[in-house]
DNA sequence: ACCTGAACACCGTTCAAGT
DNA sequence: ACCTGAACACCGTTCAAGT
């Protein structure tokens, strides 16, 4: 029976994953101890361990509630028949780095750690996999007006892997506008060789 | 005054870089301890230590050594003027991890890391530097030849970052072939709007 | 000079005791 | 029920003692 209501439990899991995000953001996640979350949160070690099993849960808790994107935002437009390019919807989303809430540095370790953690990759695979979805709905419009022949799926997976490059490019050579990356993978890939 | 060669010194340097390259395939940078690569060598704390400063030196002499890529066999075709376009180049450069000596996820440990360790991200940067000049002769031909009015150095950023891309889509994503990717971003990166 | 392996400070996690 | 903080097993690193 629990004494504290669920949504204060949950208030308490979340206030524990923002110090540990903060903390993810100084250090990387496996520089990050559960010392610096104690001291960051102004809890202690075992107020970490009754509200997350390990780090490992605590780290997919994080990728669940901070690595995914405004659905809503990116799908909106689609739904109403909105023509927005993938050039347009890329810098929607990526803009979210601009706002500097999350810096694209986050995504990396989380990226690096679900190479060797399958319960993190699983989590990994969904928050993708819904972006995608929501990619699918966003660009249909754009693909249905200018390349009816190209596959829509294989736009969407175009669009992921280039965001995906993207967050990796300016997380370790620096920062570089969204347009300017697009005109070199461009350049790189004519549409014949 | 050494008692050993300064070449023998170098080779016990490579067999514990080795094993503690095969430590990290296996279980992340993060997670690779000095026991398991005390283990793997067949050696000592102690032997490592007085070969390397600590686990960052050790680190850094990984990626000098082992996650250049060879150059000769890069820049070669160039120099004789023979046109290879970027996809080809992309080809070469990343059959290296079908012939998986290395998989992509190791890159995508050392790149991780070294958002947080800027003497790793040094090595790093100097690696991506030699990778770019490699590139640049061997893509001069094919630029000069099917698009001069381009910018040489902008079709170079845009294969390596096509290249980094492609290593971290596979990473966390799984295998896919190196045409199927690239024909996924040219669908999402029409010439015009 | 280089190596061994025990020793040290710190990490993730547990658990008796508090509220 | 949830939290505190001391305790435990293990990590990176050091260093006296060996060759």
């Amino acid at each position: 029976m629990p004494r504290v209501t669920e949504s204060y439990r949950e208030a308490r899991r979340e206030e524990i994953a923002l110090a540990a995000l903060r903390c993810i953001e100084r250090s990387g996640l496996g520089d990050t101890t559960i010392a610096d979350i104690v001291r960051e949160s102004g809890l202690s070690a075992g107020a970490i361990y009754s509200n997350f099993t390990n780090k490992a849960e605590l780290a997919r808790y994080v990728v669940a509630h901070f690595l995914g994107v405004r659905r809503t935002r990116i799908e909106d437009g689609g739904r109403r028949g909105e023509v927005r390019s993938p050039r347009e919807l890329l810098g929607t989303m990526l803009s979210t780095f601009r706002e500097s809430v999350i810096s694209p540095a986050v995504p990396l370790q989380f990226w690096a750690a679900a190479a060797v953690d399958p319960g993190l990759r699983e989590e990994l695979d969904r928050t993708i996999a819904e972006i995608s979805a929501s990619l699918r709905i966003a660009v249909a419009p754009w693909v249905a007006a200018r390349q009816p022949d190209r596959d829509l799926d294989e736009v969407v997976r175009g669009i992921t892997a280039l965001a995906q490059g993207y967050i990796v490019h300016v997380a370790v050579l620096g920062p570089r506008e969204v347009d300017d990356y697009l005109d070199a993978m461009a350049a790189a890939l004519p549409e014949r060789d």
